[in-house]
Parts: structure tokens; sequence; C-alpha cells
DNA sequence: GTTTTCACTGGGCAATGTGTTCAGTCGTAC
DNA sequence: GTACGACTGAACACATTGCCCAGTGAAAAC
């Protein structure tokens, strides 16, 4: 669970030149192919990478408005409001959260009009009490996991 | 920047299983490996293919908390935030939304009593106003893109 | 109606990387 | 001092990649 310089410099690597295969890696590394081969390994079978597929980009497909709904609620109805919103293709994440029975889901839309058409989909079941919407404007720092994966590494 | 119905295959296809080559695939789609990789050059210059980078999950990382963070900034103070929260690794993701001046950023942290450290940090900013925090209980639906994807394949 | 354009096919080629195995080295924990 | 675990450097057969090509079909342009 805890990850070393070495897997730490795997990662990164990996996460700035994904096309790179476990070679030109271990050539990079300045370590045996063998040695990243068993680091990677081990790391995907620790869950610590869970994968390598591809990141899509929503706004590229026609979905470039985001927006996070924060939903409350009604008591008892949380399992019924989880089956309903996975079922929305445009709900892209899902939290429960602490608060007297919120979620918090992340929205995308083809428009701010088309953003209304979703809403209403995802608010029109019966368990949800309320909804408040905050559309995204800009997303200064975007998914990241570099930053942490270096100060995971540091405390090794 | 539409996709059609094979891009769309493409896409889930790696998604699903993304140690597939691209010889594979072509097995798999019943098409030419040429066909499938002129798809993947272009899906990945149209942008719509980010890239194939790990997925590394922050609580095999040792940080099994998350938690998201509104902020409300004060005014033209927003650069300043966007900058400093910017060097904090525990803030993987920044959104500026609608509303007065306000942020959402997603954290993670070691444990409870961490996550107090994080907020502290970032909070304590000359820039940010307030802060109201959500603990992530449970994910319901992990950051997906697949439903989208095969609905944005479908209108072609 | 003819021609051009474009994507897809199916094949071949050299070069490279992969999965795997092995013996040898080093440091550490017992 | 010995056993263990991790890393190295090398070898091997095999599959895949990147790249090229000519041929086909359908749709768009003329």
């Amino acid at each position: 669970m805890a990850i070393d310089q070495l897997d730490g410099r795997i990662i990164v690597l990996l996460a700035r030149e994904p096309r790179l295969g476990v070679l030109e890696m271990s050539r990079r590394l300045g370590v045996a192919r063998g040695t990243v081969q068993a680091r990677l390994d081990r790391l995907q079978s620790n869950g610590v990478i869970r994968g390598f597929g591809p990141q899509v980009d929503p706004a590229a497909l026609g979905y470039p408005v985001t927006a996070f709904a924060t939903l409350q609620i009604r008591q008892g109805q949380g399992a019924d409001v989880r089956a309903h919103l996975a079922t929305v293709p445009e709900v892209l994440e899902l939290h429960t959260t602490t608060g007297s029975g919120d979620m918090l889901c992340r929205l995308v839309a083809r428009s701010n009009a088309d953003l209304q058409r979703v809403i209403d989909r995802v608010v029109g079941f019966d368990g949800i009490v309320r909804a408040a919407t905050a559309i995204v404007m800009e997303n200064p720092v975007p998914l990241r996991i570099i930053p942490l994966v270096e100060q995971a590494a540091l405390q090794e």
C-alpha cells in the first residue's frame, strides 16, 4: 500500500508519457526491465494503479457543459435514487456525502439549454427533495494525481 | 468532433480492456488493423481521447478520505487562490462555478483528522472568505464515461 | 454520367517489444 | 552465517508495431 520513490517515478513517468513500453521505461529510469515489470505488476495487484483506460474528454464528445448538483434525498430512498442516477448517461459520477441524506453528482450536457433537460431527468424522481446546481465555468486544476503520488513517494 | 458507432465501440472496448493492442482490437471488432489505427489516431488528435495515463487510486496510496469543498472567494482574488490551491497536492481538482466567486474542489486526506490539516492549508489563505466541506461517504457511481460514449455514438 | 476523393481492406516487411526464464549479486532480517 | 527478497543482465521464441502498398467500394463533386 505504501509506495517508494521508484514506484513514484514509474507512475509519474507513465502519467507523462503513457505510450512508453516497459523496456523504454527501464532505460529512462536506469533500472532493469524485470524490475519495472515487477513493480508495475505489484502496483496493479495492489490496486494503486487501477488501469490504463482511455481518458475521454466529454467536451470533445459534444458535451462541453459540466455542472455539479447537490441533491437532498428523502429518508430511506437512497438506494432508489442511486439506481435512478446510474441510468442517466450524463451523470458521470455520484457521491453520497455527510449531511442529511445528501448526494453530490457531476453532470455534463450539450449546452446550457440541454443542461436543463439533464437536470429535469435527474431530479424527476420521487426520492429527491431538493437540488442545487452549480455550473462549472473554468477548470483551473483538471483532475490530477501526480503531485499526490510524489508526496506519497517521498513519505515512503 | 462527432463520433460514429465504430469509434464508440473502440473506446468502450479500450475502456473495458485497456491492455489490448491494435491488432487484437481489430480482430475483436472485425475490421482491418489499419482502420483501428487510423480511428485511434483521429480520436487522439481530435482530443476525444486525451491519453492513456494510469488511473491511480488515492485510497490505495494511503489517502482513503475524499471530500468536496465549496469555497467563497473575495472579489478579485481568484487568480491568487487558484495559484495557491494548485500547490496543495491533496487538491485533486478545482473548478470555478456560477455563484458569487465560488469554487469547488476535490480533496483527499489520510484520515478524517488529516482532512482537518488539509482544509486548514486550503483555507489558510487570504482570499478565501468561507469554506463548506462535504465528506464523501460512498461512491455509488465512480467516474465513468462509457454510457456517455455509447450515447454519443448512437446520435452519430 | 463520369471522375475524384476518401475510408477501408488485406497483405507484406523489418524492427521492436513482450513474456518468460535463468544464474548471479547484494543487503537485510533472523 | 544463513536464508530471504529484490535487483541485475542476459537469453530466447513469439507477437505486435509502424509503415508501406495496391485494390475496392461508396459517396461527393464535376
